[in-house]
DNA sequence: CGAAGTCTGGACCTATCGGTCCGCTACTCC
DNA sequence: GGAGTAGCGGACCGATAGGTCCAGACTTCG
């Protein structure tokens, strides 16, 4: 059967995603995957193929994360409104001190329109998926009588996708938290 | 005093805008300038400096154009509610039609946080620049009864900032133009 | 005229880009 | 032990990156 593998390929493929989250996919040369994975460059081909198959990889590795964290904030019992103005605070804060590399899907649209294939696909389905998330807990807080019955559950959360877009770009250009906060709370006194 | 200049420097610079605009500076090799400018390798240099000189003429070149565009939209006579809502509807649908590129400034502070000094200074800039003129338009709804007395300019005009900068990367993502102008609405229905 | 300045074509520099290949070692199965 | 696989060190590939230089053609001045 040969020599079972060493490294693990996933465990891997996570310095790779924070490389690739830092810098971005052309800012990112494969000598930096190659020091940052730990791998040899020849494996890092072997294994996943070239720079833009590990983009990619990286991009679904990166969504599948995301999406975790993000449904473990959203998907909760309670006010809708609550959990809503927890989730913009704390993304804000994030952006604002740890992540301040920002999102890497808006990074990714916003550089490299068509240069890898499949890209963009990625990017769009990664924030419908969100947008939906956002769908489904204003719905709920639609049903419990918390917003109102006319609420156009879609229209609204597209309209705090572009929020959380803005803030993202927002917080990439001044840290300035407390500003960011402020546009949270006009976005939630917006809904209904 | 020897042979004078025979290409108009800002004529020039202009072509040097529209391509760092198309493709971010990353993406845009020295060969693509000189192709798209039309002069010299050597005269691209003699002229501008280095890459990211003139990288950072196209910032200021891209800012002074943009303010003077959005200057025309904003400060004029009329109610402020309306004038907001033309410029937004205005912005959505060039994003989702004519100008997909996007905007170079976001791009350039997504993607090259440090690479250019001097870069991520002049976004701010920019993006200062803009808010004043929103915050001047909401301070005039303000004095004339339009908006209640209460408003905090300086808040909304954050809030409208981190909306458009929302909206530049939704219109990346999904050019669905309908989709956007709900949000335009949402936004205005949010401030007063 | 000749010095001074402006442009161009094109060669040239070094460094790095993404990607491939070879030779060797380590390991696990039959 | 031998076949088969995984990994590494490191050389290597052609292409291109940003940047420099030179010779020559041109134009305006004193």
């Amino acid at each position: 059967m040969g020599r079972p593998k060493e490294f693990d390929r996933q465990e891997v493929l996570h310095r790779a995603v924070d490389t690739f989250w830092a810098r971005g996919f052309e800012g990112t040369s494969v000598q930096m995957l190659v020091d940052s994975m730990g791998i040899h460059r020849a494996s890092l081909y072997d294994t996943y193929g070239s720079k833009a198959d590990l983009f990619k990889e990286a991009m679904d590795c990166y969504s599948s994360q995301t999406h975790d964290a993000f449904r473990q904030a959203l998907d909760r019992e309670g006010k809708s409104r609550d959990i809503l103005r927890h989730f913009l605070r704390d993304s804000v804060h994030r952006l604002c001190t740890v992540q301040t590399q920002g999102c890497l899907m808006i990074k990714t649209v916003v550089s490299i329109a068509d240069e890898v294939p499949g890209a963009h696909d990625r990017v769009v389905r990664h924030m419908e998926e969100i947008r939906g998330m956002l769908r489904d807990l204003l719905q709920r807080g639609k049903d419990s009588g918390e917003f109102a019955a006319e609420m156009d559950v879609d229209a609204v959360s597209h309209f705090l996708m572009t929020m959380f877009e803005g803030l993202v770009v927002g917080a990439a250009v001044q840290h300035d938290e407390g500003r960011h906060l402020g546009t949270v709370e006009l976005a939630l006194k917006a809904i209904a």
